[in-house]
DNA sequence: TTATACCTGACGAAATTGGTCGGGTTTTGG
DNA sequence: CCAAAACCCGACCAATTTCGTCAGGTATAA
């Protein structure tokens, strides 16, 4: 899990899409103008988002992006991986080969880490992003209970916290 | 707060630091040694660890590098800020002059969400790390400590924040 | 006084970032 | 049918960052 620019790019974009999308697809031109994000660069970015099932694509006039997913069913660790590959950070390369004897230390230092950021980063979801940017606060939840099926426990999580 | 391998250098010398500093100054070929990292670029790293007043060095034969503070007040978010410059990422710089009405979406959004980042690593201390990294096991973390008032503030709070 | 070890700055190859360009392909609607 | 809208794709590029080397310093214990 790497955290750069690039992956606030991504986030900015969906964030803009989610609260788009109420009426049909839409274009990267238009995020692009909204965003001030190049329109080739978030070709790049979209592209991968659709290789990731996060976003499917609508081709033609009318066209653009839908979200594949619900809001509440999109994390932001969703987007950042998507987007930037995983750096990997043990130089060993996931072997067991490091010349310590014990496995190099960054090995379960790393996954340990890792692991809390990916959970902490897995906990907030789209919708609780653009809730919460949109000063109301949790009401979004209320509006999703009918809609959603059985809620997970990632987005009933997150819900809470940002409530809190 | 951004998320590199260089941070995760400077972290995994740290840890390696934490450990072996029960016997007086350690010095950054030992830590090179050990950890395969270059000597020149630890060099450069403790250059700014030093600056951040997370180390202190000994000169001479003998010298090396000794934890400025206690393992349990040194945090895994002192370290990754000491080491990378922090990520602007709002392309407005600070400014509210983003061209669209109300503060470019990015500002309050990556504002919250790099607060809750900064809260998490904030929450992980070196001994945290070691005495996981150790196999202890120690159940791991108090986290989630400090996130109740602050976060809920409107945007502008946040910015502040970050910003000062 | 010498070896140890920190300290500093300049320099560089490789990768990443953010973006451009020039072409496609699919689909709507006139 | 045909043109325009929009996605799709790969090559290419400047700037920056990453990771590291090199060549010197300076402080200090032995």
């Amino acid at each position: 899990m790497r955290l750069t620019t690039k992956g606030r790019f991504a986030v900015t974009a969906m964030v803009d899409l989610s609260m788009r999308q109420t009426r049909g697809p839409v274009t990267l031109a238009a995020i692009s103008e909204r965003q001030h994000i190049s329109l080739s660069y978030l070709e790049q970015l979209f592209g991968k988002l659709r290789r990731a099932s996060l976003v499917s694509s609508v081709r033609g006039p009318g066209g653009g992006y839908n979200l594949a997913r619900p809001t509440g069913e999109i994390t932001v660790a969703d987007i950042i991986s998507a987007v930037d590959e995983p750096m990997d950070a043990t130089q060993c390369g996931g072997k067991e080969n490091c010349i310590d004897d014990r496995r190099c230390v960054t090995h379960d230092l790393w996954a340990t880490l890792n692991e809390k950021m990916n959970d902490y980063l897995s906990s907030v979801s789209l919708a609780d992003v653009v809730s919460h940017q949109q000063g109301k606060q949790v009401q979004v939840i209320k509006h999703f209970r009918g809609t959603e099926g059985p809620a997970e426990a990632p987005a009933g999580k997150a819900a809470e916290k940002v409530a809190a």
